[in-house]
DNA sequence: CTTTGCATGTAAACCGTTACATGATTTT
DNA sequence: AAAATCATGTAACGGTTTACATGCAAAG
């Protein structure tokens, strides 16, 4: 069975404990949020997709009276998973910046509206600080990969923002 | 008419000087391809598109015998490049980086596997910080919104590279 | 009792890449 | 003479988001 991306987020998140279709989605938009996003859209299908292929294992697990549908990986599952992450395929990189675009376009802006473009790119990666920052405490607890990666995102954004609010400065010079 | 992302990169391209079809991939493979990406499929259709929404218009500029379709902006192309320009519409920012997405799975690794995925995602913003930099001379003499691009692009790739080098050394140690 | 959050899912629309087809010109 | 580059385009495929539909539980 063919991996794509989607299918390695599920089993990641899957392997980091027991989870539903709705907890794996919260996990990816508060831990994973500034590389990577999925949505309902894709995460059920995959599910799906996963457990006929053998990858993952769904139990029910309701709470009360509201059913929920928990997930495990299987055997094959965890072999899917570490032969994709020891794998030598070139990592996939993507960066969409609209701020960077119309900044490439910028000319015909005056200095005013060049900074307010400035102004509104670093509020952006402020923001991603802040979040990354209110949950810092408690993954520096967990440790492992997840804490690494948020420090890498806490140190990318805040340098991005540096960057970007001294390039106003430049420009209302 | 409605924008969407590729009909801005279009119409800005071409206020950068009539171009074809061709030229705008060029371009921006070479100076924006580090926060955007087009494929041809995209433009052609996009080209035709604004003709016939009266943004831009084609000529016929064959060179010797080959032929060739260069476009021009046209008064409401400018309108409505201008208008995305100053809009005050959230600026779209995407990163998918499937190196990050292997880091937050990676406690299984070992600590020379963990290196290896470091140092693979640090070649591979050394790589962009070497294209940037062989095409500084020519875009600093330009100067403008391509040249201050150009400028966060080096700085932003070249942190990576550092940050990604510190986690290494981190993890060897 | 109303809103927010938990929980699962589908369908349509949209966006984007890849692969293919074609052919002329320039460089090696 | 062959290979690389210029040049235009389409079709198929795949991935992703958005909108919709449904319904219960907890909190205000």
């Amino acid at each position: 069975m063919a991996l794509n991306p989607t299918s390695r987020v599920v089993l990641g998140m899957i392997r980091l404990g027991r989870k539903t279709g709705y907890e794996i989605k919260q996990l990816v938009d508060v831990s994973a949020r500034f590389f990577w996003t999925t949505s309902y859209g894709q995460i059920y299908p995959e599910l799906k997709r996963l457990e006929e292929n053998g990858l993952i294992h769904g139990e029910d697990a309701a709470t009360n009276g509201r059913p929920r549908r928990a997930y495990e990986l299987t055997d094959a599952g965890e072999k899917a998973l570490d032969g994709w992450l020891s794998s030598d395929e070139p990592l996939l990189f993507e960066m969409r910046d609209e701020g960077l675009l119309k900044l490439f376009f910028s000319d015909s802006m005056s200095p005013a509206e060049r900074s307010r473009l400035i102004q509104a790119m670093k509020a952006r990666h402020d923001e991603v600080v802040e979040k990354l920052s209110s949950i810092e405490d408690d993954a520096r607890e967990k440790g492992g990969g997840p804490h690494d990666v948020l420090r890498f995102g806490l140190a990318f954004h805040g340098f991005c923002s540096d960057l970007l609010q001294q390039m106003d400065s430049e420009v209302t010079r």
